[in-house]
DNA sequence: ACCTTTGCTGACCATTTGGTCAAACCGTAA
DNA sequence: TTACGGTTTGACCAAATGGTCAGCAAAGGT
């Protein structure tokens, strides 16, 4: 079957990933993947063609991981703040495990490499442009809702170092700030959009 | 003089800048950068020893840009709100100026590499911890908010590109929410921390 | 036992890249 | 005119890099 993985295969993937994470696309090698995952140059090879291969792999099964996330706007019976709380953590849990900061990276530098441009804001657009027309939250802008929301989560992740030593933070602080961050970005949310 | 900056030497720092904010540093060729500026790569060696001395030098200067936006937080008489919308106003412009994300990029990567880890934070911090233990606003972590208001006005500027695409934004529209959202976001900090 | 497929590799290649160097260029002071 | 110091460059180099290929070994299938 073509869609199986076999071991080599996840072997690669799982050095792929660490590697370009580290080094980023221009920097990571080919060769450096390869002796992570203990394997030849050329057997890299044998299993995906090219670095842009791989890279393409690994940039499409990590937006496929997403999705199951952007479900918390589905219809449900939830309230929207709980929703929000929801999504804030499971949202900073993914770009905190997953290897987004090389694929955010070389989107900036290169968009038109990636053709399927899923736009996931449909769902969160929606979803607050109703509650606001039903008179259930202040009148705000949805799609500024959304780049808060997504400034909140990803920023202080995706440049962890910067961030740490701009701001002065060694690990243990940066760590110990990082366990309430999540809950009191929710609540900075909710405190913006809430009806007072 | 030491100091004086050449022609030749102010076309170079142009040429890097650009080159380097858009292909990132393991990206950026010398050579690219050498016809940026219309001259030899040799000539490029000549007054930049080599890539790493271009990008430290570039990386200082733009640092080094960045201290008048924190004399924000010295002692004066404006109203701490004043102080918030000045400061992001000026913040998000120097962001959308300057060639931040290889910088923030390159730091990420490898910090170790950058030694005198300014740290831009005290100023704030005890600007807003004064302020709160005066009761003049809510009772917040300051590192808390100094983030907040690092991620909110950094990240859509910095990815703007995978911003973009992600939300399904075009170029208009994305330029008419940036024009509101400075605006948009001190009202949302100056609302998180206000005493009702 | 023989053949075919699949996984895997060392050796090799063409190209790119950061960096060097001797020589040329050019304004100017003596 | 000449000598000199700073500036500029074409030619060149060693190292690194993505990628190729012929062939080996093991696992079935017949």
């Amino acid at each position: 079957m073509s869609t199986e993985i076999t071991i080599s295969e996840q072997r690669i993937l799982d050095a792929a990933k660490k590697v370009f994470q580290a080094e980023g696309y221009k920097g990571a090698r080919m060769q450096q993947i390869a002796d992570e995952a203990e394997i030849s140059k050329a057997s890299l090879h044998y299993y995906f063609r090219s670095k842009e291969k791989l890279f393409e792999k690994i940039s499409d099964d990590t937006m496929q991981d997403f999705l199951p996330i952007t479900a918390t706007w589905d219809d449900s019976t939830d309230k929207w703040e709980n929703k929000i709380r929801e999504f804030v953590v499971n949202f900073m849990h993914f770009v905190q495990t997953k290897p987004l900061l090389f694929i955010i990276s070389e989107f900036n530098r290169n968009p038109e490499a990636f053709k399927q441009k899923k736009k996931h804001k449909a769902k969160f657009i929606s979803y607050f442009e109703k509650l606001r027309d039903e008179g259930k939250i202040k009148d705000i802008d949805a799609v500024m809702l959304f780049t808060f929301i997504h400034s909140l989560c990803c920023y202080p992740v995706l440049n962890e170092n910067f961030f740490k030593a701009y701001s002065g933070l060694h690990e243990r602080n940066y760590k110990q700030l990082m366990e309430e961050y999540p809950k009191t970005v929710g609540e900075l949310i909710i405190n913006y959009i809430k009806k007072k």
